[in-house]
DNA sequence: CCAAAAGTGTTCCGTCTACACCCATGG
DNA sequence: CCATGGGTGTAGACGGAACACTTTTGG
């Protein structure tokens, strides 16, 4: 009875990218025209279809390096998505992925051969098939994760103000909190270091560069924001 | 280019599922022995293919019905594995989910059908493929909604009492906690009711039993455990 | 009568929250 | 000289953790 659904499974495997980027204090989602029929043009995140052999992250991280030319990035499974009618063309079950990049560091050639748009995460326009709840999923999850892991850094770039840092914080979870508070709980954190570099950037008085130190932290190291 | 991957893709698609539930105050998870080759006879996961006119969380509830006979279960996905060799046999990306069930109320004749036998979770034999690595994300999905949520209820009879309670906590996260503490928590949570019945087994002065009330648990209820 | 589980409050300590003013500088 | 964002400390509220004894009853 197995072998027969084995012999008659005509179901398709994807991955989709939720790529997030962090630029002018919002949080980012970055997604294209759909290249394909059905819904061709269509808003939609992008992704891909699995080949046989590699692995479903391989595929993931194939995707999102063919968009950005960027390698080892952070990125986490969200979850698979498998509703019958999700994709109006053909049996596809796909399976979401969230990406944490740092918005100055893609390939902006890339980007423009694709056609990449930077959507804020609070205004979706419609899009293709069930991309919008992945997208919140993936929202969802890292709202968990950026409290208690130090996933935020991947969003930044190496040096960044506390300030920067703050506005991330409250981008992701849509709330504003107390910066004497906030700086404080850094203060805790020894694995986020200051730096004696100033940026000039953002304020005429200038704001003290941090960097995120990935060797000093480790499993035992308390992440608490 | 993907009408290409299209054609050739030749991936299945499966599920598995990952079956808790609490006796003996342990957390135990069901398995059997695989009926397919490769790997005939080892232990494994209760699993099944993805049908092509069903979703994949429709996939989980059927296996999970034909095994035990339950319907209506809390089931949710742990995620998608998709290493490419993980299944020796063929490429077959699996997606795991995870089901509370209370053990006195499956179908025993079916169970026995299937050879099912309850492990403790901390105690796992070796297993066919990831399954093992499934448990274990299972496990720690656990571990986090059972605070925040009322899934415990699940795997515990209509009535139950405190101790039941508290025993099932300890058992999913490895640790032991102080009574009182714990029963002024459950005193905070209106929709844990204490009902007029007592429970004689457990004890010679006999313990209340309480019910959880879905009715009265609702969104903006806290759960804190 | 005693073993075994049920049931019950208080104190302490650490953590989180609320809150307002001075500083440095570019324009 | 002033507008703009950077930087700093304290007091009070709240929540979590530690902790021990009485009750009931079957055997």
């Amino acid at each position: 009875m197995n072998e027969y659904y084995i012999e008659h499974q005509k179901i398709l495997l994807s991955v989709d990218c939720i790529i997030f980027g962090f630029d002018d204090n919002k949080l980012k989602v970055l997604i294209g025209h759909r290249n394909m029929e059905p819904g061709r043009g269509a808003w939609s995140l992008y992704g891909g279809f699995v080949r046989n052999d590699e692995s479903v992250d391989h595929a993931a991280d194939r995707t999102l390096t063919e968009l950005t030319g960027m390698k080892h990035v952070y990125m986490r499974q969200v979850g698979a998505f498998g509703a019958v009618d999700r994709d109006p063309g053909a049996r596809v079950v796909s399976v979401a992925y969230c990406a944490l990049i740092n918005v100055k560091d893609y390939d902006e050639r890339l980007l423009k051969k694709h056609e990449g748009q930077w959507v804020n995460v609070d205004e979706l326009p419609e899009m293709f098939s069930d991309h919008q709840a992945m997208i919140r999923k993936a929202r969802q999850m890292m709202q968990a994760k950026i409290k208690t892991s130090p996933v935020s850094f991947q969003l930044l770039p190496e040096l960044f103000t506390l300030t920067q840092l703050q506005r991330l914080y409250e981008a992701v979870n849509g709330e504003e909190v107390d910066k004497r508070n906030f700086r404080k709980r850094i203060k805790d954190m020894d694995f986020i270091e200051k730096t004696d570099l100033i940026d000039k950037a953002s304020s005429k008085r200038g704001a003290a560069l941090y960097r995120f130190n990935a060797n000093a932290y480790d499993e035992e190291s308390k992440f608490k924001l």
